[in-house]
DNA sequence: TGTACATCAGTGAACGCGCGTTCACTGATGTAC
DNA sequence: TGTACATCAGTGAACGCGCGTTCACTGATGTAC
């Protein structure tokens, strides 16, 4: 996306709510949520403050496009680390190795992108406001597939099958986080790197291992357990 | 920390940097990071604005006192966490339940004190500031410590203890975001809970389990190195 | 023990900034007849 | 085919807000003699 200079025809725009969208979302990539404001959407359109309140209801309706850009963008990065992944007659391997792909995608956005990876995951005001469905149909998605391919595999026993995803993601979301504003954010990038295989090594293990001895895992039940 | 009140005996404040870092860490509290201002603050004790430059730098050093504050609180959680773990002869069960202790800990924390957990992690506009301190003495110390336990137990290799904490701490952390600002935000208490619990399963497993094949594992590594 | 004075920790007013949002308006568009 | 007019998509000016930060200042403190 490169819509940049605010050129315009005439008095009418003709597709403002897009470049609206367009420019939140460079506005994201430049500096995070923070820089997303309806003032500076419209000055890099080229367009008057006002005129945006055509096409959204405030702020915050902007900031939640500005994340569904984000959300997109991500996406891709991530399918194209998944294009990359070998083709093999072992569909386990095939499914780990999408796995660790995927890993690798989330990790390179939220460093080549941290404006937009932040802005993803931006706090919002509202509590009410719903789950953006891009998740449903992207990133997420990818993982899904990926753990479902596990199972039908075989490497994923189908009673350790729920939550496989939210564990995972939980894992790489983490990682991404730690080193972006976290306490690693000084790390250098071999050991960013050395991290990243080492969590996804984990995770792998993780989900395919030795299932726990039962009262052992009766134990950590009740630890972990609400109040 | 239940300061509010100002209470001013004379013209001369006697201890307002600390009021001023209570102030801020309620701030966090209530609000987040965004909260936390250098008026907002001084307002709170009962100062001018002014006098807030006699004891910080800027805006920026106050947001770091907070996030130190908000870590302090966070140990604080965690370590009460860990008091409940019961003693027993096993020291493997005993630092696997620690494990977990110190993950519910961190959930717990980032559920009853969002801003704070959220402050804790705020992103820092300043890219050269340091680490805050607390991580090496407060959370993550801990997480340390539980591995090395792990460790010496037999539990977790030598050959693997490497990055473990890493590994361990990313899972966890993400989880908190996930289902703090991120797309689980919705999410009942009860599919929280057993996120967690699974979450914790994986990481543990995965740290004990079996190792990789070789040729598995240099697939991996293929896929997850950089460029 | 008393006093002059340097030092310290506050005040009060002001600066400039960018923000979200609203108001009455005007230029362009397109549709009914 | 031409024209009146409703509708739409913008403008321009203004509102009030809270922020970070700086200035010249003043009240309190404590130390040297």
């Amino acid at each position: 996306v490169t819509s940049s200079a605010p050129v315009r025809t005439g008095y009418h725009h003709g597709d403002l709510r897009n470049a609206l969208i367009r420019a939140a979302a460079e506005l994201a990539q430049a500096g995070g949520p923070g820089s997303v404001t309806i003032r500076a959407a419209a000055r890099s359109v080229g367009v008057t403050p006002t005129a945006a309140y055509r096409h959204f209801a405030g702020h915050e309706e902007l900031l939640q496009a500005a994340k569904e850009q984000a959300l997109d963008q991500m996406s891709d990065v991530m399918g194209e680390e998944l294009l990359r992944v070998p083709e093999t007659g072992d569909r386990v391997r095939r499914a780990l190795c999408a796995l660790a792909a995927i890993g690798r995608g989330y990790l390179t956005f939220a460093q080549a992108e941290p404006g937009l990876f932040r802005t993803a995951f931006a706090h919002c005001a509202d509590p009410e406001s719903p789950i953006e469905e891009n998740w449903d149909t992207g990133p997420f998605r990818r993982l899904t597939d990926a753990m479902d391919e596990l199972t039908d595999a075989g490497y994923l026993p189908a009673e350790r099958r729920p939550l496989a995803e939210v564990a995972a993601w939980s894992g790489v979301h983490g990682l991404a986080m730690l080193y972006l504003d976290g306490p690693l954010r000084l790390s250098d990038a071999e050991s960013r790197q050395r991290a990243l295989e080492r969590t996804i090594e984990v995770i792998i293990v993780g989900l395919g291992g030795n299932v726990l001895s039962a009262d052992l895992r009766a134990d950590l039940t009740e630890i972990v357990r609400d109040r």
